[in-house]
DNA sequence: CTTGACTCTGTAGTATGGTACGGGCCTTAT
DNA sequence: ATAAGGCCCGTACCATACTACAGAGTCAAG
């Protein structure tokens, strides 16, 4: 069997030696055993098991999330429907976001258009917008976007 | 003149005290005068500034660049044009955004909508789609999203 | 056998936007 | 006058996902 050192196996999965070692103490890869000197010997699979994570955070997910994926992986009880629920949550969560994103964006256009672009900036709508508390830029539908 | 405690702008501008001792730390508003205790007296406009950086954020606008506005607003050479320039580039910050949103949701779809919802995890479509390397699961456009 | 690349550990720092806490004064209302 | 609440400062901490660095040991090629 092959067995690589840390270096060889984030070139493989294009990640950071650090990152390794930080999946490695957060829990989303296992320690692996080690030589003598203490250098880490990894197992073919942890380069698939670190593809996933990529994969799965392009895919919008924490790290968090990514571990309880892994975890359910594993459980014998888990079943095709207990992973379809977790993409389904995670196209809400990425459905809100888009939603509290295109709020954003209607109210940026609206204050936008109403500016010529010339003027001093004492008459600046947009400005006058964001000063004045009785407009509705209140967007932010419950408080979680990104920050 | 009226001037204010910390407490009181807090109250009146709906964030915290924290918030605003942050916010003077980062210099996003003036340290205010002090009484002889040491107590900060803000004058009025401490709230609407208060307001408009919250307005702000609301938007989308970062601090940093809630910073910069605020800047640009005493600077007598800003013309409501280079306002509007700030508004467009928020707004096409937040297309992009949507964008790489949009895609992630896309790809998330196609891999429920293969998945029956039956069926042992070792079948799953979408831990499937999620290992194998071939897959055009790569959303992260400039790796800019949400994290 | 040497040299350069690699790996080890532990700690600290990055960015973002705050929040919390402790110990000690200050203010204000009763 | 006294008690409750407000405010002071400095520091540390929260989540997120890494990244950097120092100083020391290890490995492999020439």
């Amino acid at each position: 069997m092959t067995s690589m050192t840390i270096g060889k196996i984030a070139r493989l999965a294009g990640v950071g030696i650090e990152t390794i070692r930080f999946y490695e103490r957060t829990g989303l890869i296992d320690e692996p055993p080690r030589r003598e000197s203490g250098y880490r010997q990894y197992p073919e699979e942890t380069v698939a098991r670190l593809r996933f994570i990529k994969r799965a955070k392009e895919l919008g997910f924490t790290l968090r999330e990514i571990k309880e994926l892994l975890e359910l992986r594993i459980d014998p009880n888990t079943t095709c429907e207990d992973i379809r629920h977790r993409a389904e949550a995670k196209i809400s969560d990425i459905e809100e976001k888009i939603r509290t994103l295109e709020r954003m964006k209607e109210a940026l256009m609206k204050f936008t258009l109403a500016c010529n672009g010339r003027g001093p900036i004492s008459e600046c709508p947009i400005l006058e917008a964001m000063e004045d508390e009785n407009n509705d830029a209140s967007v932010d539908a419950d408080g979680d976007t990104n920050t």
